[in-house]
RNA sequence: GGCUCCAUAGUUCAAUGGAUAGAACAGAUGUUUCCUAAACAUCAAAUCCAAGUUCGAUUCUUGGUGGAGCUACCA
């Protein structure tokens, strides 16, 4: 049922016959009507001036004339200015409300496993710290367009590359070796990612204490950064690991595998989850035959110390580095290489990197590269590039410690919404278990809400004394109004007022209903947008908006206390709409919505 | 220096080139013998500057100003 599309093809109908113009579909700018004038659809008639040689009134007024005469849909019109609002008939409305409560995968289209999937890569962090809040962002993002794909019937593959190996790894094994005394995350009584992210610090305090003080032997501080004694060191260990020394392969297992456990209980504790995990450990030599090929067609070249290198100054970038002298291989070596690994194996429609935006030019780079190869997928490649978290005091550093923690973060909004509900009194006589799941319900809500509802290109700014809040634009606001409902509903049938005859829908619409149920109308095309516009922050925006819309409604009008029955069911049949949108919406950004709360 | 992105109430966010630029928080005020007041209602408050394109510009173009990111033989 697209009411839009039918009156589209009314009004070009409309402009034949009474100006002998055929338009397309595009160049009619149908809207719908703002919320403070009268209409469902408002037509805007200026581009139409241009052919009908009238002013904008006129023309709107005979538009409308012709469409209440010839077009079935619509019930009256009224011209302000050049905009021509439209209502329909209440049928329609009726017909479709009708169809959506019957209608179980309302808004959603089922999954097309006939499709080609899209690869989602997405958290993809490093095993050498605790995920923080750049992270939270990156896998809240990732989640949620995976499950925005799905409801839009794309079958998606979820990837994580894992990045376990390199110098930053080599550090905290340097530092646990010398400073660790054997300690482990049992010992420690610490999750096993925070113990290694710890010596991470702990190398880099060191490290900067041993720079200073060759400085202040008169080394100069480039010299002094590269000749560092626990540098070497680290260096050395990572030529170890290359040749492949057992012991240090060994240390290298052990402490991967503290971070994979560290890791597996914050991704199960965000609901993230994914269908294959690659590490970098498996993957970092793939790419060099692609560069091979690409020196044999003539689009690379090579340097007389044998690096080899892309020349992308005709397309506006540099000179890129491909390989090093020493035939190792670079971060592009190997994202040439997984690339390829990826399509070869999936045979995507597309494939989709959730990377922040920093790394803008590297994607940009990425696909120049294997569009001078020759590889057709280049276009396949999407780098959904979101902006940074900042933080009231400026920009996150984790070796700094200005970081938010992810765990902390979770924690902190676990305690919030425990005092918060305590302090309502709303805790009742709850079983602890059962509080304990709200709270991380409520918590995880609020921090996915706020995450998610800021468009995801742009950068956002965490204040954690707001993203605390559960009153207003937030997850928790929502989350209430649908307990809201639930506890409408039981209610309901506790007292035997729901009837189960069948709907019937004579009387006219309060006004607020009709407006409740334009926005249920709209959901489905949200889902749509959402999923063409890759913006979870599109759903966020509608379902705040429809939470905020039945909240008026609750207040507005009785639900129970209504004595007509047809409109008692209605009402209630309405509200239990407006519930599972409000689930489903929420689903889609990986929040849970409490019965009660 | 070069390239890219951003700029909207005090603050954090909205607005396919369309009507009087929406919300939330913070501020002021009001609504519970009545379906959950984590709610609702009212008030006050904003498009960085200057040109241009257009019937119409927060949105598109150009130039300023301010901020962020990238510009590694790191990943």
């Amino acid at each position: 049922m697209d009411f839009e599309n039918l009156l589209i093809t009314d009004i070009r109908l409309a402009l034949q016959v009474l100006f002998k113009q055929t338009l397309d579909y595009a160049a009619i700018s149908l809207q719908k009507t703002r919320k403070e004038f009268e209409g469902d659809y408002t037509l805007v008639v200026f581009p139409f001036t241009s052919f009908s040689k009238m002013p904008p009134e006129k023309t709107a007024e005979l538009i409308g004339q012709y469409l209440l005469a010839n077009a079935p849909m619509v019930e009256k019109f009224n011209v302000i200015k050049g905009f021509l609002n439209l209502s329909l008939k209440q049928h329609l409305w009726s017909s479709f409300f009708k169809s959506a409560v019957s209608e179980p995968g309302f808004g959603f289209c089922p999954v097309d496993e006939s499709l080609d999937a899209i690869v989602l890569e997405y958290s993809s962090p490093n095993t050498n710290k605790p995920l923080h809040l750049g992270h939270v962002r990156n896998n809240l993002l990732g989640s949620s367009l995976a499950k925005i794909l799905h409801a839009n019937g794309k079958p998606v593959v979820q990837v994580n590359l894992v990045n376990d190996r390199g110098i930053h790894i080599c550090k905290s094994m340097l530092a646990w070796q010398t400073w660790g005394n054997g300690e482990t995350p049992e010992s420690a009584g610490l999750k096993g990612d925070h113990l290694v992210g710890k010596y991470y610090v702990l190398f880099d305090q060191y490290l900067k204490a041993e720079i200073e003080e060759m400085v202040a032997q008169g080394i100069d501080r480039e010299s002094a950064t590269k000749n560092a004694s626990l540098m070497k060191k680290a260096q050395e260990i990572l030529m170890k690991w290359e040749a492949h020394d057992p012991d240090t392969l060994a240390l290298w297992r052990m402490m991967n595998q503290w971070v994979y456990t560290g890791f597996n209980d914050t991704y199960n504790r965000m609901g993230v989850s994914f269908d294959e995990t690659f590490f970098e450990s498996n993957t970092y030599l793939l790419g060099k035959e692609i560069i091979e090929e690409g020196l044999d067609k003539g689009v690379f070249f090579r340097k007389p110390d044998h690096s080899v290198w892309a020349d992308l100054t005709s397309d506006g970038l540099d000179e890129k580095l491909l390989l090093r002298g020493d035939g190792t291989s670079v971060y592009m070596t190997q994202d040439l290489g997984t690339a390829n690994q990826r399509y070869e194996k999936f045979s995507p429609s597309s494939m989709i990197y959730v990377v922040g935006n920093e790394q803008n030019y590297h994607f940009d780079v990425l696909r120049f590269l294997l569009k001078k190869l020759e590889k057709d997928w280049w276009e396949k490649i999407h780098h959904f590039s979101y902006g940074m978290v900042e933080l009231p005091e400026g920009k996150m550093k984790s070796r700094e410690g200005t970081v938010v923690d992810a765990d902390d973060l979770l924690q902190e909004m676990y305690n919030v919404a425990k005092s918060t509900t305590e302090d309502l009194g709303k805790a009742g006589e709850a079983q602890s278990d059962e509080l304990s799941k709200l709270y991380w319900t409520l918590a995880l809500g609020a921090l996915k809400f706020f995450i998610l509802k800021v468009d995801p290109k742009k950068n956002m700014m965490f204040n954690p004394q707001e993203s605390i809040d559960f009153n207003g634009n937030t997850g928790p606001f929502i989350q209430y109004t649908h307990a809201r409902i639930k506890s409408l509903l039981s209610k309901a049938t506790e007292r035997n007022l729901d009837s189960n005859e069948e709907l019937s829908i004579e009387y006219q619409f309060h006004s607020i209903e009709l407006n409740l149920l334009r926005f249920t109308y709209d959901f489905p095309n949200t889902v749509k947008q959402a999923g063409n516009a890759l913006s979870p922050a599109v759903i966020a925006n509608y379902v705040y908006d429809l939470a905020k819309e039945y909240n008026h409604f609750y207040q507005e009008v009785s639900v129970l206390r209504e004595e007509d029955a047809s409109i008692r069911s209605f009402r209630l049949t309405l509200s239990s709409l407006v519930a599972s949108i409000i689930k489903k919406s929420m689903s889609l950004l990986g929040v849970e919505v409490p019965e009660r709360m």
